[in-house]
DNA sequence: ACAAGTCTGTTGCATATACAACGAAATAGG
DNA sequence: CCTATTTCGTTGTATATGCAACAGACTTGT
């Protein structure tokens, strides 16, 4: 119980907001929990939701489907992370994915058109609800617009420099470390594991990097 | 001037509002407009913005720089297009491109902060704008989640599949018209033109689907 | 300290892809 | 109706990439 509180609290959904606020919140808007067991479905393709969800304990899987039936993980959601959120903000807006349980899971249901709507009551807590989520959805637009210019590289080195060097300027500096390991920027960067290494060793052969393990330095 | 009207009228952020309540907004929330000459920055990478622009007239250019020098258009915003509106959401976070007007621009600015925290004149038509504001984000993040599958995927013709099975379901209907010419769907997946269209022509040799032009039929 | 497991770099190879070049078909403009 | 221009498909070629397999470095657990 306690540990569910701390990761509501933790959310950047109610960032800056106090422990009694956020019940207030949640009771408000008539927020509600819902268990699921191991590989049930949260929602369907086709769905049109009007609540987001937060996920409490265990996890989803947003999977897409496409004509011929085959899946594709899209992202793996973990207690703390929100889903659906775009589409509750859109209202009447079909789900294109699908979300899965992966355990047993627990997650909270918040309906957005409440959160947006319920202006009367216009406590200043509500306000920085709106904020909130709005800033959710432009941190999301920002990282996924970046990720996707690395994509729209035609070749892996580009890639991989484009990468390195937004990576760079967002720490400021030539030398960085990075989240991931190779296996992870591979799949991040959509490409192949040995391939990617190839590449590195030959840009530091070349003299524009050198790299060992997650140190990084753009000469 | 009435065609300027018309943009702003058309724009998705003033969906639902009378041609009365956005001249109320945009006095309101403090809007104000800028002329630019060809080739001016708009905003520059680093800049820290807290409002959204509107292309009125001309247009702009979303402009990214790498470490080493080497700018790339991200995007291209005509008249009534918004930019900027994710980083005016995120108060204080540095922008990592620049916006660049490519000829004579006239753009329309407004504080998302103003837009957010002014609930206290909460008139029914402001919390619309919020709920449009929220809504175009969201839109963005389906939009660009839904490309950054496509461009995750290893082939070409993985890319094309997807992106043409996604345009069926959209279209609800196994035949349908895509928007794109060939160059412009190649530059989207982030491929080749002639490998775009060989693999076409495979693909319609193996059968799995028949296309003329921009009308598509899948088996 | 040892063993088991994981992560990383390397290489060979078959294949896919970018690139360039060209002609046919479609479209636009006069 | 003719011409100029754009769009599209096709092909040859050099190269890049995915894939598979392996060995050494590093990590983890006991």
């Amino acid at each position: 119980m306690i540990e569910v509180t701390k990761i509501i609290k933790a959310s950047p959904l109610f960032e800056g907001l106090t422990e009694g606020e956020i019940e207030n919140v949640l009771n408000c808007l008539g927020a509600f929990e819902r268990w699921y067991i191991k590989d049930q479905f949260v929602f369907r393709r086709g769905d049109e939701v009007s609540s987001l969800g937060l996920v409490l304990q265990g996890g989803v899987h947003i999977v897409e489907e496409d004509y011929w039936g085959n899946r594709t993980i899209l992202s793996s959601i973990s207690p703390g992370d929100l889903f659906a959120e775009s589409y509750a903000c859109l209202h009447g807006q079909a789900l294109r994915v699908s979300v899965l349980s992966v355990g047993k899971t627990r997650a909270l249901f918040l309906d957005v058109g409440k959160v947006l709507e319920t202006c009367s009551s216009s406590c200043g807590f509500h306000t920085r609800l709106i904020k909130n989520l709005m800033m959710v959805l432009a941190r999301k637009n920002l990282l996924i617009t970046e990720k996707s210019g690395f994509l729209s590289k035609r070749s892996t080195k580009e890639k991989l420099l484009a990468y390195l060097s937004a990576e760079a300027q967002r720490q400021g500096s030539t030398q960085f470390d990075i989240a991931f390991n190779r296996q992870e920027l591979a799949d991040y960067l959509a490409v192949d594991r040995s391939a990617l290494s190839r590449e590195l060793a030959k840009l530091q052969e070349e003299g524009v990097l050198e790299f060992r393990k997650n140190h990084f330095a753009l000469a």
